[in-house]
DNA sequence: GTCTATAAGAAGATAGAC
DNA sequence: GTCTATCTTCTTATAGAC
């Protein structure tokens, strides 16, 4: 990695652990292995790398986004894939959510960066919401769309619905951003929350009630 | 209000728009109405202030713990209250804590502060994680506990029924402390949330969603 | 308890040699 | 591109008068 790039990320990673004001500039250059004058020859200030590092971000998301509606747009082999989804694809669809976000290095430590400076200035509690939120939100809702039209799950409320899919999992996953030393216990939780809210929402209810516990055998 | 204690508020007011290390002492003072040397006689310096933040809100939350406690220990009254508890009480009980949370002016500026501060050392995070999920998931949980008990509600399991009640609350809360102008969407949302809760998880499940629309008449 | 003056030190950023 | 030396500014905190 050149080491623009690696001021960016070593400074990612001090800014989400001990936020912007507290790192120093010659906090981020001695991890690159340079002194800090050094560093003002590949960014202006200690602003630009913060800002170098957002505007990287969006980048990835829009990646991101991109590749999400691409699946989205074909709609008709999604709702194939789904149209037989059993509880156990719906837990691992949630665990893998959870897991992403929770252990992927570079949405980690973005989250925790934008966690600390969110109050600093809207555009940053914008990202945070849109990222964290409002996206999941809107890509689980139109997974569980899907889910209803093809009879799998039932509601009249496709959206509430949702929040009550993916609120758990977020609280979850911030609980274990201060708290990593309770994933164990998080995991558990949401096997649990995702079994009963199957139950909750499949249309067959009796049916699904009578199979829970014959699907749990571990 | 006497000028120590008045020091404590306008700091946590800054804290928790900027964070600690963004707040200097002078504009604490500045906000209190005396020069920053002045702050010295009151308190030994600007940690010590944010100490002081910490154990006057340990204190609150343990005279708020001790009230809780008291009508916990009468489950028989709490039972009778909550014995025939409607759908529309339900969302009384849900719209009461979210604006106590979202509005009650110390909970709001606290909850920010640690949300800004709660990477900074373990003990911070340990407190958020209390008072913002653990115990409102604790005190609602034995809540439910007795709504089960009396049949009013139906469930397998309590916790994760509670966290169906608690985590979008949480969601929304969160949301409205970075984007404050969504509190509208937010209380619309909050609403429909419990009353599909409520469906979900009423006893009588059939004669329910057949009040359902009758009951909402705004 | 409040002030003015000021010390002490930290941190961001630049100059200029290599 | 990296370094050493240095400037400048900002911030905490103290000294000592009133």
């Amino acid at each position: 990695m050149d080491t623009r790039q690696r001021i960016l990320d070593e400074a990612l990673t001090l800014f989400s652990e001990k936020g912007y004001a507290n790192v120093f500039v010659a906090d981020i250059a001695n991890r690159v292995g340079i002194k800090a004058p050094s560093l003002y020859k590949h960014y202006k200030n200690k602003q630009a790398i913060f800002d170098a590092i957002i505007a990287e971000m969006n980048k990835r998301f829009l990646e991101q986004a991109g590749a999400l509606q691409i699946n989205g747009a074909d709609a008709a082999a999604d709702a194939d894939i789904y149209k037989t989804i059993s509880e156990e694809q719906l837990i691992d669809l949630g665990r893998n959510l959870f897991l992403y976000f929770l252990h992927d290095d570079y949405t980690r430590r973005f989250r925790k960066m934008l966690t600390i400076e969110q109050f600093h200035d809207a555009s940053l509690a914008k990202i945070y919401q849109k990222q964290y939120v409002d996206d999941p939100l809107s890509y689980q809702g139109m997974l569980f769309g899907m889910l209803v039209a093809s009879g799998i799950l039932q509601t009249e409320n496709v959206e509430i619905m949702t929040i009550h899919f993916y609120a758990p999992i977020y609280m979850l996953l911030v609980m274990c951003d201060r708290e990593p030393e309770r994933e164990q216990e998080a995991m558990k939780t949401l096997e649990d929350h995702i079994r009963q809210f199957n139950s909750l929402y499949r249309r067959d209810e009796k049916t699904i009630r009578k199979n829970r516990n014959k699907h749990k055998e571990q």
